[in-house]
DNA sequence: GCATACTTTTTTGCATGCAAACTCAAAACC
DNA sequence: GGTTTTGAGTTTGCATGCAAAAAAGTATGC
């Protein structure tokens, strides 16, 4: 390895309060997180300490984050790989997803601003036109907006963190559920279902209609699991 | 410090695969867990490294563990300090806690097996003669062991982890809410409207009798904000 | 030919050291 | 007197090195 710099890597960094760790953490967690780190793959530390260009030390720290995220796991001594995700937790996390959702729509119902209400209201009018029109790839970053101004909107940063922690690590597997014909349509009005609960308060209809949207989606993610890498016995060192 | 030796040390360890790190991190959060470390109170590195005769290096990466995990905050160039939990905070994690029990308690009414109703009807009934003779502590132990039978008979290991994981944060600030008059009977009845719902298999009802239960439960525990350490603006060697 | 014992290689956990950057505070300056 | 500058003292992030332990590889015996 080449000797460091400290001072000059530091010195365009350090304003930032960013430490390698987390420039490490928050890359790692970006790969896992769009699939460009396979569950299954291992993450080795000398191995990512040459590709970065520190040393293991930091590298460490990260993958402990990781490993306490939950996005990598520690398995004894075969080193950090990212987490390999079993079809059944995997059905778990998508059920779990739908009920903090729909517990975010009840509160949303309750807690949401006048302004909130009218803001999401005029939102949601205005993703029909991607719906008029086809357009699956908007959508589904309109349909990504909807519900985080759902997430905004229950004015809980508890519900908040799990929402987004649960997001990131289902975000591998939500995929294309859009394809399948009129899914398109039919998500919209499953929204526009939960909006009018929301916007009259009625807090038991807009959880239960959350909820009945997003088993709908998850039913169709859930064939995604094969995507998965198959690297259970993980053999050593798969000729560097 | 005095000189390690780590042959020794690690001999008689190893073969539990723990390591220092993990020790720190379940001592740490333990007593965070505990209330033995107040919220607020500082973590420093080269004190813990001391106190416990390992050097900084597993003691950092236990106190990111601890940070990942939430249980304690990393202040940009203040150090580590256990979480400090705002009133608004506690009451979001609470309101979050009573959702899950009751999307527990929906999802064990329907992914109960026939034993586990059985077992759950008879732990209940026999819950009631604590209440008859108001055996307060006996009552807040079997009232522990309720819930944690709706956990496990909900299936679903990530509904458990987040479970888990949010009464371990809310632990410090779960006391006494039976000590107010009439509160241990009222709760058993409570919980006698969730058993008869899952009985019969209605999963709205059974989550919405949950909700409400923990809503009076958590109404009590709010009282308990105070208990924080009152270290804000956290001076550098508060003299050690 | 398979199993067991031995050796080599990797990997991992941890200690240690150092330098950058922050905090605090006293001194110098306006 | 108030503001800025300078400097000492911590603290923190990270590199490096080492030793223990497991895995892989090799040889030896049955």
């Amino acid at each position: 390895m080449q000797t460091q710099n400290p001072a000059l890597a530091a010195a365009s960094r350090r304003s930032t309060t960013q430490t390698r760790t987390t420039e490490l953490v928050a890359t790692l967690a970006d790969d896992i997180i769009h699939g460009r780190l396979a569950p299954g793959v291992r993450l080795d530390e000398q191995d990512l300490a040459a590709r970065f260009g520190v040393s293991r030390t930091p590298v460490r720290e990260a993958l402990g984050h990781l490993v306490a995220t939950g996005l990598a796991e520690h398995r004894p001594r075969r080193g950090v790989i990212v987490t390999v995700i079993s079809p059944e937790r995997l059905r778990d996390m998508f059920l779990v997803m739908a009920e903090l959702e729909a517990s975010a729509a009840r509160l949303a119902a309750s807690a949401m601003t006048a302004l909130e209400r009218r803001e999401l209201a005029l939102f949601h009018q205005g993703t029909q036109v991607a719906v008029r029109h086809g357009r699956i790839t908007d959508y589904e970053q309109l349909n990504d907006q909807f519900h985080s101004l759902l997430y905004v909107g229950c004015h809980n940063s508890y519900l908040f963190d799990l929402l987004n922690a649960t997001r990131a690590r289902l975000a591998p597997f939500r995929h294309a559920q859009f394809n399948l014909l009129g899914r398109l349509a039919a998500s919209w009005r499953e929204h526009d279902v939960v909006v009018q609960a929301i916007l009259r308060g009625d807090s038991d209809a807009a959880a239960q209609g959350m909820r009945s949207h997003l088993s709908t989606v998850s039913g169709a993610a859930a064939d995604y699991v094969a995507i998965q890498v198959p690297v259970p016995p993980a053999p050593r060192n798969p000729a560097r």
